[in-house]
DNA sequence: GTCTATATCACGATAGAC
DNA sequence: GTCTATCGTGATATAGAC
């Protein structure tokens, strides 16, 4: 791995555990065992670097989601399975977390792919919700847009309550209860 | 209001839009009005304001969820408007935000109001849903406990999405979605 | 209680040698 | 490409006058 790769990285999991304001470029060249000058030789500053960083991030969540709404099985399983994917709750999620920085949303740029992850994966998870109601696997009740958005929000929240806990498990409590309000919806 | 009074709310305020690693005991003064000397005379430093500051919000956030959930109303009815309160969906969660931030999370001081904040919030909700199904307003299939979790982690998880989307909208959308998936389990 | 002065360190970046 | 030196600013506090 080359010491542009290095540094996306260290980036990528300082933003992951200190977020953007608490992410410093010494911290960034500490951990990726780069040097001022290499650093500032990669990138023209943080902004930059948190840009390329940011952008994987969104680029690897998008990935993962589509593999598996898109995989194998039924609309319903495959909704079930993203729902239950093991995820690393006490870590929270690397792109949901950046909304609660306030400059990484203040700068367009950086805004953008956080944005985009997510309108994008409350778009693709309702039309599967669709898709599952064509299929009969689900009631005409609720609306897919507005179940997708709450089921998204499920999982950002989870993470949310499983941090404020400790405890992986709340996450894992979250899921459970949207499944279980699901099923009641199920043909 | 004295000069005690305005520092804790101006850092209430910072820490809100902020969050802790961004909030500079300058800022604090100078959104206080108070100068360097005055911070330093009624608080120890940064971590013994904040405490003081989270305290409050936390204590704030449970007497208004406690009013809901104990107010008028079948138990069905306290949840559905605990749930649909007018929430500011861009400004986030005071409390929630916090679980993002490193610093808080690793003093156990600072950490114990959110801690207990969000376990009391999920066990009360939890009681009150448990309430309805015995009163024969929902069905008995999704446990309480996974129910509460999966519903609070949706308004903290539509914060997210909100945010996100820069669009107060994508909040109510989350609590319709939820609400309709709870809808389903009405007897 | 509040003020100003001062101290120490980290932040975020630039300059220029190698 | 990477290194070291340096810079100006802000963070977080202490000291002591008033």
């Amino acid at each position: 791995m080359d010491m542009r790769e290095r540094l996306i990285e260290s980036t990528r999991e300082l933003l992951w555990e200190r977020g953007y304001v608490g992410t410093s470029p010494k911290a960034i060249q500490q951990r990726s065992g780069a040097g001022q000058g290499s650093m500032y030789h990669h990138f023209r500053g943080k902004p930059d670097l948190a840009l390329a960083a940011i952008a994987r991030s969104a680029e690897e969540m998008r990935g993962r989601a589509e593999a598996e709404l898109s995989g194998p099985g039924t609309a319903l399983q495959r909704i079930t399975a993203y729902l239950s994917r093991e995820r690393d709750a006490l870590r929270g999620c690397p792109v949901g977390r950046l909304t609660q920085d306030p400059d990484v949303m203040a700068d367009p740029e950086l805004r953008r792919p956080v944005e985009e992850t997510f309108s994008w994966l409350r778009t693709r998870l309702a039309a599967v919700l669709a898709e599952a109601r064509a299929d009969g696997e689900l009631a005409a009740g609720p609306d897919p847009a507005a179940t997708a958005t709450a089921l998204v929000a499920v999982l950002q929240g989870g993470y949310v309550l499983a941090r404020a806990a400790a405890d992986a498990e709340v996450y894992a409590q979250a899921v459970d209860g949207a499944l279980g309000l699901l099923a009641g919806h199920a043909q």
